[in-house]
Parts: structure tokens; sequence; C-alpha cells
DNA sequence: GTGGTCTAGACCACC
DNA sequence: GTGGTCTAGACCACA
């Protein structure tokens, strides 16, 4: 996997694992790679992915069984679409719209970009 | 001035500084404030300035006139216009609206909630 | 490490970097010191080695991976030595050469003098 | 006159003062410009270039009549000459030789540059 | 352990 | 006055 200059891995990793989720190729109450098998995949070392399992876990979005593995939650997709949802509008929005006046980028120039890129 | 937990102080001096210049309170070619008095207005250690002041002349947006002080550049506002727009289109765009799909916000939604923020 | 009086130690780190990439003490895509051993090795500040790991970064000379440390950029010996000589031909020659006319001193004297300081 | 960016101007001034001499364009015992004069010309604040002046009348180049101006000494060319040579020889060229010696430049290739360049 | 950032304070060359 | 550099020392996030 290729990782951001300027994010935490740990946190970059969380990123995919809600991609995983949210697109539903984790679907909820299944068992997922365990630490070692993403460390290994990604590339990284065991302790960066049990930091954001441990993260996960923390925020009710994982699930461990001792001596088994890691879960997602039982309502895992439910609670991290409301979770970003919330994030997304409350935190990334304001500094966007904030981007977009100072550029000059409209709505309208959104939306365009927004077709465009959907066709690719 | 106020400062974000998560960005580093000097980082955040460098927006302020393409806000200056992108709003024209900075006129191209015009001296701005010495590393010194800027430290003393954001009330932070002049290293934490001279630090923006040396990337932002690396990149070309300031100018440096020996024993005199610090300049934008002859085209700053133009540069930075140009840097911004094309960083946002190209990297911060394809990811929100990445974001954006896997949340189901849609462009109209967007665009609703845009107006609504700009009546604040 | 003894250092010049008229040219700042970061930079005189870097050309110490040059030397070891250049000569191949230092191969491509290698781990170099870390930021502190360098500095007991160079009896220097730790911030003055940042400030130069931190320059060749920024140039492509070196890599960083996060909580690991430094290494050299994959091509790290070929850029060097290109980007020098691209230097030393467009910038220094010409400023030597325009220095020997004035002085009177010819290309043959030139040769005279290397063949004299290469015995020694 | 244009600067360089990582030498100090009344340095550069000297430069450019040497060559005057060297060139024959200032002759012994002649008036130079005032200091008034050379700094309107090279767009650079009196106290700089009365430091250029200070300093080569403190090792000879110049002198200086009160009241009427400063002139280039009786010897002033031989001076330059013996001088600049000197400091050529002994410091400059161990350092341009070791830099050749890195680069691969050999003493031929630099005899070629130089007929290249003298065509120009 | 690694690097990244920030502060406080100092000294210097330069304009 | 200006910026440039360096030190000492601290704290933090990260692997």
């Amino acid at each position: 996997m290729q990782f951001n200059e300027h994010k935490s891995i740990y946190l970059q990793i969380a990123d995919y694992m809600y991609d995983q989720i949210l697109s539903g190729q984790w679907p909820d109450g299944q068992r997922i790679p365990s630490i070692r098998d993403l460390a290994v995949q990604m590339e990284v070392n065991p302790n960066t992915v049990t930091r954001t399992y441990t993260m996960l876990q923390d925020e009710g979005t994982l699930q461990n069984k001792r001596g088994i593995g890691y879960f997602t939650a039982d309502e895992a997709r439910k609670m991290v679409l409301g979770k970003r949802r919330a994030d997304f509008i409350n935190y990334e929005l304001p500094a966007i719209f904030n981007t977009m006046r100072q550029l000059g980028v409209t709505p309208e120039d959104l939306h365009e970009l927004f077709r465009k890129q959907s066709k690719e």
C-alpha cells in the first residue's frame, strides 16, 4: 500500500478499514484479517496495525475475541457511516467551503468536476 | 492568533499568509512584516516564523532583500492562486468525492449545505 | 569534524554527505546515520543535522521513513553527480574562467598546478 | 546590477571594483565614482558602498582625499593582481581541484570547456 | 528507538 | 534595524 507523507500511517490504515466496511467487503460481525496478516500485506510494522485496531476497538467499530481474532461490530457499517458523515459535515466541509471561496470555485464548478470525474 | 491542534504552527502561519496574499492585503512585490514583528503579533517564537518565511521563499512566494526584509514575489497572488487551485482540484477534490460517494452525499446535498453555510 | 569559518555548518554537513554518497560509502537506498548519531559524531546540535537532512530530503537526495530513519534515495548517487556536475559547469566554471582571464592564468598553468597538487 | 544570493553585497561590489581596476577602466591614481554615485548606480544603500570603500582603503587598494573623493592607489593594478592571484592559487584552486576529482572532471575536460567558452 | 516541532536565548553579518 | 545560524532543552507522535 502506498502511504501519504503527511498523515500518520495508522490513520491511513484506519481509512482503509473504513473503506472495507462501508463498501461491504467486511460485512458486520465478520472476522477480519489478523494484525500480523494485515501488517504483512501493508508492509508495515505490526505495532502500527495494532494501534489502528485498538483505536477502532475503542470507538466500537471492532470487537476482539481473545485467542480468535478481530471482528467487525454487529452494526459496524451503520456506526461508521454515521460517524464519518458527522465528521465530514461538521469538520471537513466548512474548511472545504472556505477554500472554495478563496479560490473562486463555485458549487456549480464542483458539480461539473464531480460529473467529469464520475465518468472516468 | 488561535492555532489548531493538529496542524503545525508554521504551516498555519503559511495558511494565514496565503490568505493575506489572496485577499489582496499583501499586494505583489510589497514588503511584509518582519519576522520579529509577525512573531510578536502571532505570539510565537521568531524561529517559527522564520521557518514559514523560508519555506515560502523556497517555493517562490516570497523574496528576501538582505538586511531589509521579506517581500511578496512579483507575481505572488497569481502563483499562490494557481498552486492552491491545482492542489485543490488534483489532490483534495478526488478524496472529497470519494468520501461523498461512500457516505452517499450527493452534489445536490453539497449545494444545499453550501447555501446554508453562506447565510450564517 | 572540523568546520570552515565562512560557510554555515549545515551546508558543510551537506557537503560531507554528498561526499559519502559520491564515494559510495552510502550506497543508494541504504539507511544512513540517525540525526542524533550524526550530531554526536559531528559534535553538533541535532537541530543542525535536522536542517541538513530536511534540505536534502526536499531536493530528493534523501528519503524518510517515519519512525525508522533516513535513507539515501534510490538513485541518490546518480542524482548528486548530475546535479553537482551541472552546477559546477554552469555556475562555477564561468566564474573561474573569468577570474583566470583577469589574472592571466592559462589552462596550461592550471594543468601544471593540478599535477603538482596531485603529487602531494 | 544583479547580485548573487549567497554572497554579501559589499563583497560583490568589491569584486566589481577589482574588475574595473584589472581591466584598466579605473587606471592607477585616478578618481573613482563617489560613494553616493556608485550607490545610485548599483541601486544599493550608500552604507553598503561605504563598507566596500573602507575595506579597499584598509587593504591599500584605494586612497581617500578628504573632501575630494576616493582614488585608486598608485600601484593599484599591480597590488590587486598579486593579491587575487595568491588568493586564487592558495584558496580557490585546491577546492576546485577537489570538486573536479569528485565529479570526474579531468584537466583535459577543463581545457576543452575553456576553449569552448572562449569562442562564445 | 526514530524524527518533527517549538521555545528561549544567543551571536553574527549585513544594510 | 534586518535576517541567518546555532545551541540547549523540551515535548510530542510515531514505529
